[in-house]
DNA sequence: TGTACATCAGTGAACGCGCGTTCACTGATGTAC
DNA sequence: TGTACATCAGTGAACGCGCGTTCACTGATGTAC
């Protein structure tokens, strides 16, 4: 056996930390076959681990899965974080946060989706991931507001919707290399940061608002 | 039994048209619990006929999604089509193609997922498909094609790009009600053309190019 | 420090389920003569 | 028009599989005295 374990360096009964060893476990299969192909027994045995012991952390494989999706959505969201730090001005800020949620997503295309989909992103969706989400529309929304000072309230919003919207666009197509008959290009990131380049991003929300 | 035969109106031992039968049940399955909700048990529970039965005329489940995929590209193509028939300026028509885009991805979120699975639209993805795709593309490029006269074939493409991203995310979002927390309207396909007349749809792919 | 005991976090076997697919079959249909 | 026969399009039973989940259990851990 590789696996590390937490508290012990001897093959102990117990596990130490079995609850992140599976959660680690089940964003690794999701990475590689995606959600669709994660099974509560393939994460078990990932970490040699008898099928039923996920049992005494999670109370059915839904939980499990959303203890992934609120990893993924912080890892998302220091991404984007991060990509909004450091650049100057508020176009260039608005620029850059297009940019990092197409990488992001094209980076990690499966978790991205599972991330997106509609049993954890919907109105049913448990409150902690709901907050998580808030957290990252703010982003986004202060983000646009710095670029639309003399805005209204529903005009930012609607600025939110549309930027938001052409950025999920590309990440979707993206991921499924839909573009690439459109605009061929080697390097995937670099395509996307020149479309979101070229089409004028952030001067196209401002249109007409 | 109240299906109706399409060759004879006695319950006879041939089903008369089982093939068409089975694509029709199966977009109804689809439409009611999406793509990975489909089996082909079910399907053939739907018109009351044997589990084996669907392997005479399909053979495999992939056979048939094929095949439910195609009649959803032709559905969809016949309502990107009507969209831009009979609109006046370019810029009109690239607009009300955006919206029957929207429109159509809407009212039925589970068969356009199903176009839009990687499993049919990638490079693997058989040729009847491929082609009925390219149709599709065709009605996009022309019209862009039209907004921009001056543009060249480069730039054209990026144009294209740009509009289907856009849209398609629109759609995206939309069919999850993700929007609605942005910008809450009753009527979803109201604010969905609303929303693109705001952004300046056709300004702003023109924009910098 | 040592012991008794409650609690915790595992095991392994089993359940029932729905699924895709195969198989030998049979009734219906169409065609050659 | 009637008959023999090949072919077609169904049936129903069965296969093996992987899955989520449950259950009685047991070894390890922590705590009260």
């Amino acid at each position: 056996m590789m696996s590390g374990k937490a508290k012990s360096s001897t093959n102990t009964y117990h596990h130490g930390d079995l609850r992140s060893a599976l959660i680690d476990a089940a964003i690794k299969i999701v990475a590689k076959k995606g959600a669709s192909g994660l099974s509560l027994r393939a994460v078990a045995k990932e970490i040699d681990v008898s099928s039923a012991a996920p049992y005494h952390h999670f109370k059915d494989k839904q939980k499990l899965l959303g203890a992934i999706v609120e990893v993924g959505l912080e890892k998302f969201n220091r991404a984007l974080t991060r990509s909004v730090k450091d650049s100057s001005s508020p176009d260039d800020r608005l620029r850059a946060l297009g940019v990092a949620y197409v990488i992001f997503a094209t980076e990690n295309p499966n978790l991205f989706e599972l991330i997106q989909s509609p049993d954890f992103a919907g109105d049913s969706a448990p409150a902690n991931l709901a907050k998580e989400r808030e957290r990252n529309f703010r982003i986004l929304f202060e983000t646009i507001a710095a670029c639309m000072p003399n805005a209204s309230e529903s005009q930012l919003r609607t600025g939110c919707a549309a930027a938001w919207a052409l950025v999920h666009g590309i990440a979707v197509l993206a991921i499924d290399r839909r573009l690439n008959a459109v605009m061929p290009y080697e390097d995937l990131g670099s395509a996307m940061t020149n479309l979101i380049e070229q089409i004028g991003f952030t001067k196209a929300i401002r249109r007409d608002i």
